[in-house]
RNA sequence: GGCCCCGUAGUUCAACGGAUAGAAUAGAAGUUUCCUAAACUUUAGAUACAGGUUCGAUUCCUGUCGGGGCUACCA
């Protein structure tokens, strides 16, 4: 048990002698005190206050004295209105830099048992005629660093992506490329794959764009019924019908196509430093979904209407009917996420699924688990939609058919690019080969963006303009980076004997306000992950590891490591330096950031 | 129209209903014989508006204004 949860757990106690009532512990709020008042950890008394009746200044102080009494590490306490400070004994901090300063994985729970039931994740999710873009991005870099985060807190997890490969929109850019391509290939082109496909589906929409309107002009239909007329939009959906009965010409193109398309994307993950455990294709799954939901029928759980069409009644939790299949048998996207559904519980017996996808799938999410509830599915509790933001430019949305997109690629590119402008010119890494410093420059190029990115709460909108870029100076990636490649530099200049050496002893010393501030923080690091994993939200790390680093730098600024005279002292800040690395390190790796020696 | 989300310094982001609303950036002024100045210090600057709930509201409720999303036999 922390001190923390001792502190609460007396607290619960001491009131409830005093009162003779328990209190819930998550009523129990203790925070960090302010910097301005004297202690460690303040519990505001106010609640119980009123709960017992009694005035908030007099219980403070009855609560302090209960709990100096129980806690041993407690050694005095101040009351302040209704807050109570409370201060710990300053050999708890030592010990606790004692215990941890060579703790490779500090902040990390253990590895789970193997029994123990995962948590699925399903993120990125591309479309294959559409190249990753910014908010593909976002979508990645969150969900990856939820696993790390998750992975830290003590779960199993599985990480799977979900490729969305058939239907009416893929046959779009093969129709294009089968019309216009006149045999195009990436190797031909020296195109990117995925750009090639995507290309063409832009081709297709603005051929048809331009179809339908001459129909609106000449014959006056109305926008609907002329996108439904229009020539290219019934050559397409011959083409998927093509396709779903199994045509060889049409499946052959299929293959190649997507083929070219998933080199493109390994590229873009490569680059991105994202992996996969399990990658589904709809192409696979499709069908299974359209089982499920005929059995459902045939139990009674849903309806059949008189034109053939299957739906879900919602009216018990207020949402409309939901269709699943088609008239003609076809299925929807809802009806596949029902297959993908089973599909996963089936492979993994999983605790949870956990889904993220933009938040303008809401709805979608809540009808999902909605039906699934209605077909009786053990599964359907276990369903949850980790729902985020979507990137907004100054214009306002992005939209891939317009092609009014952030490539990721490029932008990756010019991350690096940037990086590599700015390692020149500082020009502080002459001893490093050409390899060293393209990774580097690699690594401080993707962590300035990576960190943009995760910094933000992942439920809200963010905005990204393209026209002013990144920074690399303040609250950013590579200040943290640089903040580590310091401290690195002390861990190289003390040697590894010394770092080994037995922990010292500092008497009676008192902690400089610095010192005591960073000790305070890195201890706060295992709270930090435990919160993220509860929130599924990496920017509570993000900003815990920003906050640990502008508290190291002004340490760093205001006392010397190495070259403070008192050798104790100096390895106590040589340790404290260690464990603070180490932190910011392990605090990177769980928003999947590489953090240098150098830089 | 109905439903949902969001309005915090010029800008981009913080703040379990708790003490004087934090940072960064842009602006102004400084710090290099000292372990990496991608750093540090000082300075100025914000809760859209109007009510309500409470010991206490950026946070919860209502209304107004502004922005976004969803509301497909698209995915």
């Amino acid at each position: 048990m922390t001190v923390e949860e001792r502190i609460v757990a007396a607290v619960k106690e001491a009131i409830g002698e005093m009162a003779g009532q328990t209190i819930d512990t998550d009523q129990i709020v203790l925070q960090k005190t302010r910097k301005e008042f004297e202690g460690d950890l303040t519990l505001v008394v106010f609640p119980f206050a009123k709960r017992l009746g009694r005035p908030p200044g007099p219980l403070a102080e009855a609560i302090g004295q209960a709990v100096a009494g129980r806690v041993r590490e407690v050694v005095f306490y101040n009351v302040a209105g209704g807050f109570l400070n409370l201060s710990l004994q300053p050999a708890y901090w030592l010990s606790f830099l004692e215990t941890n300063a060579g703790n490779e994985s500090y902040g990390y729970r253990p590895a789970p048992e193997k029994e123990q039931k995962p948590v699925v994740v399903e993120f990125s999710s591309p479309n294959t005629n559409k190249p990753l873009h910014l908010g593909h991005i976002r979508n990645n870099l969150l969900g990856f660093s939820v696993t790390r985060i998750l992975e830290a807190a003590g779960h199993s997890v599985v990480k799977v992506n979900l490729v969305n490969d058939r239907g009416i929109h893929i046959c779009k850019s093969m129709l294009a490329w089968m019309k216009y391509g006149k045999g195009e290939t990436p190797g031909s082109t020296g195109k990117k794959g995925d750009k090639l496909v995507g290309d063409y589906y832009v081709k297709f929409e603005s051929l048809l764009h331009e179809q339908v309107r001459r129909l609106i002009d000449s014959e006056g239909f109305s926008e609907e019924e002329a996108r439904n007329r229009a020539p290219l939009m019934v050559e397409a959906r011959e083409l998927l019908r093509r396709w779903e009965a199994g045509d060889p010409e049409v499946t052959g193109i299929w293959k190649m196509m997507n083929a070219w398309v998933y080199e493109g994307f390994d590229a873009t993950y490569r680059k991105m430093g994202i992996t996969f455990d399990k990658i589904y294709y709809e192409s696979d799954t499709y069908l299974l979904g359209r089982d499920i939901v005929r059995q459902g029928l045939s139990e009674g759980r849903l309806e059949k209407k008189d034109d053939g069409s299957v739906w879900a009644d919602l009216s018990l939790w207020k949402l409309d009917e939901k269709l699943l299949l088609r008239a003609d048998g076809t299925s929807v996207y809802m009806t596949q996420d029902i297959g993908t559904a089973q599909l996963r519980y089936d492979d993994f017996h999983p605790e949870r699924m956990i889904y993220v996808v933009g938040n303008e799938q809401n709805y979608h999410f809540d009808v999902l688990k909605k039906v699934l509830t209605v077909l009786g599915k053990p599964y359907a509790g276990m369903i949850c939609h980790l729902s985020y933001g979507m990137v907004e430019l100054p214009e306002g949305k992005m939209k891939s058919r317009e092609g009014k997109v952030v490539d990721a690629d490029d932008l990756m590119d010019e991350m690096v690019e940037t990086a590599r402008r700015t390692t020149e010119e500082l020009g502080k890494i002459q001893d490093l080969g050409q390899d060293e410093t393209d990774s580097l420059n690699h690594m401080i190029g993707l962590g300035a963006l990576k960190y943009f990115i995760l910094k933000v709460d992942p439920k809200k909108n963010m905005l990204f303009n393209p026209s002013e870029s990144i920074d690399f100076n303040g609250h950013t990636g590579p200040f943290i980076q640089y903040t580590h490649a310091r401290i690195r530099s002390i861990m190289r200049s003390a040697g590894t004997e010394r770092l080994a050496a037995p922990f010292p002893r500092l008497g009676e010393r008192i902690l400089n306000e610095k010192e005591l501030s960073l000790l305070k923080n890195l201890h706060s690091f295992e709270g930090a992950v435990v919160e993220a994993a509860r929130e599924f939200s990496p920017a509570l790390i993000a900003n815990y590891v920003y906050e640990l680093c502008r508290e190291y730098n002004q340490f760093y600024h205001e006392y010397s490591v190495l070259n403070e005279p008192d050798r104790s002292l100096s390895d106590f800040r040589l340790q404290l330096s260690r464990l603070t690395g180490l932190t910011i390190g392990n605090g990177m790796k769980l928003l999947g950031i590489g953090v240098p020696e150098k830089m």
